[in-house]
DNA sequence: CGAGCCGTTGAGGGGATTCAAGCTCAGTGG
DNA sequence: CCACTGAGCTTGAATCCCCTCAACGGCTCG
């Protein structure tokens, strides 16, 4: 790999000199910028320290920075429907975490340190008007990116938390997303639900025998079901109880 | 919203015609461009449709195409270290599939039909011609987006999946890729473990003291370990056997 | 009609949770 | 100085949930 002298070493901003002597700069965002690009940059960049367990931003967040980490470890954290705490991933030296900030989004994690906690914080305007050129459909490619990783963590915190009958009532409520205007779902072999939930196919045949004996759910040719909507509804809400 | 007319009704090209009448257009990727790009696009976009359980596409593969779920359900899967197959993620109508690809980045995942499905293929090349202003740093973006959702996904994999022991070793594995030169990694609280792999703060002492037993680790004060990588690597290894 | 796949159900065992007690250690105040 | 306290960790015992192993029924297909 071909190394570049990224960042103007001889800059007057005292940022930039933090910035030249960042041990992540090759790896770090503005690391594909010129020169020009990051002199107009360092006077808006901060590099604040944190110690372990405090919050870098809440989800739900109006996101307006995003962060890089220097060094530590940061743990992205979801509050499951249930009410208790699920980490869904980890970020460390190099990582970019609150992008959803550039999209206008919320942020869609609790972002706590895990370690004593070295950080670059990048407002989101300087980003924004750096890109200006960005065309729409680079932003809807973004916003599709995006979407998925949230998709990816919600599940994690849904389907991958907590004993099976919940998980699967949780998998009926996501696949009922999709169900078309009869109410009919695509109900997977017990064998995909397994991999899905990290479960058997023994235990998923027994739940879904379960639910379709309680009435939450009408089992049609072709792997296909009829779902009662409010009866799953509630079943899920009585699972996340007590 | 406003409703733009988004797609030229009496263009030449049979595929305008289906893009035309796409149910999934106004949710589309290309639902930004106007009538001239999409002129030109029309051409090059290819509708397949797959029975239930074809692959779209391999884990790994070089990734020549995006695609666009126009109906039916897309599952992702991984094969865990153990062997078996673990599903991480669904997609629906409207849904993105393959973004990877756009980066030059083989295919994260395998990615399979669930139901009957209908297809937009893009090949990437056409994104890339559209997207040519694209900046470095637009491009940089991206990538930290891919990487997050390739972390999620191995999340699932790896730290969802399988007995309690496994899942720990899987987690020290990871934490273990951000130890300094003495080999000293953040060792998370016990509650902390039990909220990254769904257990309980018991089980995660039992295991972590099991795992110092054993001579995998030795816990320094402060939240930290001193791990034997070797001993690690093994019993990860052992775990994943039989 | 037998073979094979998929789903269902039962019995038994094992792994994780629950409940409970005791431990270390740092901080506090008498 | 040392008892007191509370947070975090460890360990034990009992329970329960889920896995394993097994048998069986319905269905499609050669």
């Amino acid at each position: 790999m071909s190394v570049i002298p990224l960042y103007s070493k001889d800059s007057r901003h005292p940022q930039s000199a933090v910035c030249a002597a960042c041990e992540v700069r090759r790896s770090a965002l503005f690391g594909a910028l010129d020169e020009q690009g990051l002199e107009r940059i360092h006077a808006h960049i901060a590099g604040p320290q944190l110690a372990a367990d405090e919050r870098i931003y809440d989800r739900g967040d109006k996101g307006v920075a995003v962060y890089t980490v220097r060094s530590g470890v940061v743990r992205f954290e979801r509050v499951t429907e249930r009410g208790d705490r699920r980490i869904v991933r980890l970020a460390g030296r190099g990582d970019l975490i609150g992008q959803e900030a550039l999209l206008g989004r919320p942020y869609a994690d609790e972002a706590i340190a895990c370690t004593p906690l070295e950080l670059c914080r990048i407002p989101c305007s300087l980003v924004d008007s750096l890109g200006e050129q960005q065309t729409p459909l680079m932003r809807e490619l973004m916003q599709r990116w995006q979407s998925a990783l949230d998709d990816a963590e919600t599940w994690v915190a849904d389907l991958a938390t907590g004993p099976a009958r919940r998980r699967v009532l949780r998998l009926l409520l996501r696949l009922a997303v999709h169900a078309d205007a009869d109410g009919v779902i695509w109900l997977p072999r017990r064998e995909e639900i397994g991999a899905m939930l990290d479960m058997t196919i023994e235990t998923a045949s027994r739940l879904i025998s379960q639910l379709r004996r309680d009435g939450v759910l009408e089992i049609l040719p072709g792997r296909s079901a009829r779902i009662d909507r409010q009866a799953l509804e509630q079943a899920a809400r009585l699972q996340d109880e007590v």
